[in-house]
DNA sequence: CTACATCCTGTAGCAACTACAGGATCAAGG
DNA sequence: CCTTGATCCTGTAGTTGCTACAGGATGTAG
């Protein structure tokens, strides 16, 4: 009998598919992490097979829910490392959210522009009875050329 | 004098570079799209090299504002198709430029309730000098094995 | 004639996966 | 013991819409 481990002990490991359905991440996705180094290789079993414990079973749904709040792979390593006890940062933490937080502003206001845009000249095109067609005008907008040929 | 022509004669041909400076689009993405079949091969001079016309400006035209309105590629195939005078068809052009549209909209709601999450995260990031990081606190929602770790 | 700009083809890379192909291994039933 | 079907493995190629070379061939100006 061994004496009681420092952690919890790894104890029972899951092989890869229960881990997906775990945490909802594809099983590819899961191997591709790993590949590109977000998630630590676990160890193997005899055959080879990877076994999980609940350390990659916590890390892998912290990935996941920044993946949702469309952090990119690379913030998301710096979370992950922030995230540890030993470095935890909350200043620094909260500085790449906020930038985050910018970057998702800026492209609710691009797409913002757009959806006027098209929302507008869909308008125009149910509206009015023109013999030319309103959104294809839209893309054609400075080529006077082109009209002629209709 | 020749009678007028239907098309105003391709004429002066130019070089891709100025194509590029006409319509905005790299180089290479002209070539890019002339190898996907979205821009029709012009012609080459003796030695090989591509020679424009202005319809080809046209067409690129037409690209470069659809792709900033956020049409994808196969999207613009189509509108293209559409856009020739012998098919135009408004209806089928109205139609998807209203489904793009509705993708556009589904994407500034889903940004929205990001921006939602991560801008009341981040103000209780600031506001309440909790010991805890709220923002990792968000990316743990559910875990509360990891709080006890910290 | 020699720079230098511009052009050519072809390939590889980006983000963040997804989808096979072609095997190996495991668990359960007969 | 053997077979069946699920699961796992590695490795490669595809997705979208380009961008960035590498390595070479022309074109143009002084």
């Amino acid at each position: 009998m061994r004496p009681v481990k420092a952690l919890p002990a790894p104890a029972d490991g899951m092989p890869i598919g229960e881990l997906s359905r775990l945490t909802g991440v594809h099983i590819e996705t899961i191997r591709y992490y790993e590949k590109i180094g977000m998630l630590p290789a676990p160890p193997r079993s005899k055959s080879g097979r990877r076994v999980y414990g609940p350390s990659q079973t916590r890390i892998l749904t912290f990935i996941r829910r920044a993946r949702e709040l469309g952090f990119g792979i690379d913030t998301i390593r710096a979370l992950l490392a922030l995230a540890e006890p030993e470095h935890i940062s909350c200043a620094q933490v909260r500085e790449i959210a906020a930038a985050h937080l910018e970057s998702v502003r800026a492209k609710i206001a691009d797409l913002k522009r757009l959806e006027k845009i098209l929302s507008q000249t869909i308008a125009r095109c149910s509206a009015d009875p023109a013999p030319a067609c309103p959104v294809l005008d839209m893309l054609n907008v400075g080529d006077p050329a082109i009209n002629q040929e209709f």
